[in-house]
DNA sequence: ATACGGCTTCAAGCACACTTGAAGTCAAGG
DNA sequence: CCTTGACTTCAAGTGTGCTTGAAGCCGTAT
């Protein structure tokens, strides 16, 4: 079934060896199958790099990436604390779109003009403050 | 006309004092007024933060918002320059939302069977991966 | 035999975006 | 007077996500 080499994955993958070694330290990989002290992997793990990918583009952090992943391999995952993380970050995820789309907005207008201005900044401002308080607090 | 202090500004912009200065260290924000030493601000900060928080939670790296927002204070840069630069974060943010949309299938189908699968990976899959190449290249 | 390429581990290093701490200035209030 | 609170600078520290370097193993080719 021949089982890919760790270089092989990168290749594939578009990264680096030490991301992968470094991705099963922290667990958003499972420990691979060694033959001879090396790793090989199967291709399956593409996929799942794919996603990782995916989800470190739009924001995701590696622990939770880790946490999200972890329902690939295991039972070992409770079932409702997992939909319970996947339902924040599916809710963080629709609030980038958001974001993203008033950035779009705010670049789009400002080309009109040829440079950045506050006029384009109004539905920005329309924005409530989250309160970052600790500074006197 | 009423001047706000470094602590005001951080309150009502949800930052520490701290963010506010490393932004003037960095550029992200001009050299700010002083009396007796201290900065004091316009109103107008807060437009300008408001934009700086927005691209930050887009991606942005504190380096691209220096160049973006330098068309907030002078005619200092070059019209062609700033505007190319505005047509790539234009094109990265494009990019952003449509990897945000695919993230958020990924997670709605796999909130439906109660964990991340592969199957539903199959979009993700369907991109092409970017070489990353230096490793044994 | 030995050199080569690709693999291994482990510790240390790096870039980014701030935060924290030390040491000091200044104005208002008890 | 002197304390309090908010401000100042500057250097060093923090967390995240890797990368780099040293030292070494393993199999194949010269």
């Amino acid at each position: 079934m021949a089982m890919l080499t760790i270089g092989e994955v990168a290749r594939r993958a578009g990264l680096r060896t030490s991301a992968i070694r470094y991705y099963e330290d922290v667990g958003v990989l499972p420990p691979a199958h060694r033959q001879g002290g090396q790793r090989r992997y199967d291709e399956a793990v593409l996929a799942r790099l794919a996603v990782v990918r995916l989800a470190q583009e739009v924001g995701f952090t590696v622990s939770e990436i880790r946490s999200l992943v972890e329902g690939f391999d295991k039972v070992g995952v409770p079932r409702d604390r997992w939909q319970a993380l996947a339902s924040r970050k599916l809710a963080d995820v629709d609030d980038l779109i958001v974001r993203a789309e008033q950035m779009k907005q705010v670049l789009q207008e400002s080309l009109g003009c040829g440079c950045l201005t506050l006029d384009a900044c109004a539905l920005v401002l329309a924005r409530p403050q989250p309160g970052a308080v600790p500074d006197g607090a």
